[in-house]
DNA sequence: TCGATTCTCTACTAATCTACTAGAGATTGG
DNA sequence: CCAATCTCTAGTAGATTAGTAGAGAATCGA
């Protein structure tokens, strides 16, 4: 049930960028030491993540990646879906040998309909908002 | 996000031994046939789980595998987590070296408890009471 | 007791996947 | 033009997956 690394990688590109949404692009070096990411793995995924337009880019001096659509209108099951493929936990092949009457396909869709409710509700906006809560937070409990 | 292989035999072989309580002890072979399972895997993966105490076992003649435990007590989560590992899609290692006001350790906890709402909630014996319901449905519609 | 049956245990393996790295090429800003 | 930066194609070491092979140990029925 594990997401890949590639996939955290994913994510924790996607929120760093939008979190300087209003910025210039980003350089990959940049989101590579913030995220602590492998570099050269990181242009990979923000290459895939272009393909899936998500990301847009410029190359050249002060180029960089920035998010192609608002923050809102990302979801964390978008990303995982384009980097890792289908969330659902059972391959569609194997369920047809199944006999008719199994109830394990009904098991495998509720179990998608779980994850989705999560992955599928959050948006990278909504991180940034939970981000800054726990900044607000960790300074209050700070100040006392 | 996939269930392995390994796992999804492991789940169609607990329920193949809870639709058949109430019997003799149930042969590798027979349940290899039924549930389209390898049999020199399928030895492996129950040996596995009487290690886990979920199944016993008797040899020689008439031998063969039960359940352990009655069906209601055990779950999808428990046959899972044994055969596969933890439920949680991300590994903790990795989360310490995230900042401190990391939005997704909250996002992890909270899939991971979207998951367990599913999968810890299901036992066989509600599998078995499903598997009927098919069954029955499908008699009904072909009588119809 | 014998022998057929069935589980048990250790070891091996081919193929695939994961998490990268290397390096040359294409664009762009100044 | 040239330095910075993204882009694209390859390769690869190590781990994992999904098995297979074969000998050994326990049990039942006759």
């Amino acid at each position: 049930m594990e997401v890949s690394v590639k996939g955290e990688y994913a994510l924790r590109a996607v929120f760093d960028l939008a979190c300087h949404q209003q910025e210039q692009p980003i350089k990959i070096a940049k989101i590579a030491e913030r995220q602590q990411i492998p570099q050269k793995f990181l242009e990979l995924i923000l290459s895939q993540l272009k393909q899936g337009g998500f990301l847009s880019s410029r190359r050249g001096a002060e180029g960089g990646y920035f998010l192609a659509r608002p923050a809102e209108s990302i979801t964390i099951g978008d990303i995982l879906r384009h980097i890792d493929g289908p969330i659902a936990p059972a391959r569609r092949l194997q369920q047809d040998d199944l006999p008719e009457d199994s109830p394990f396909p009904e098991l495998w869709e509720k179990v998608e309909r779980a994850l989705s409710s999560v992955l599928d509700r959050m948006s990278f906006a909504d991180l940034v908002v939970r981000w800054k809560e726990n900044r607000a937070k960790r300074v209050v409990n700070w100040q006392i």
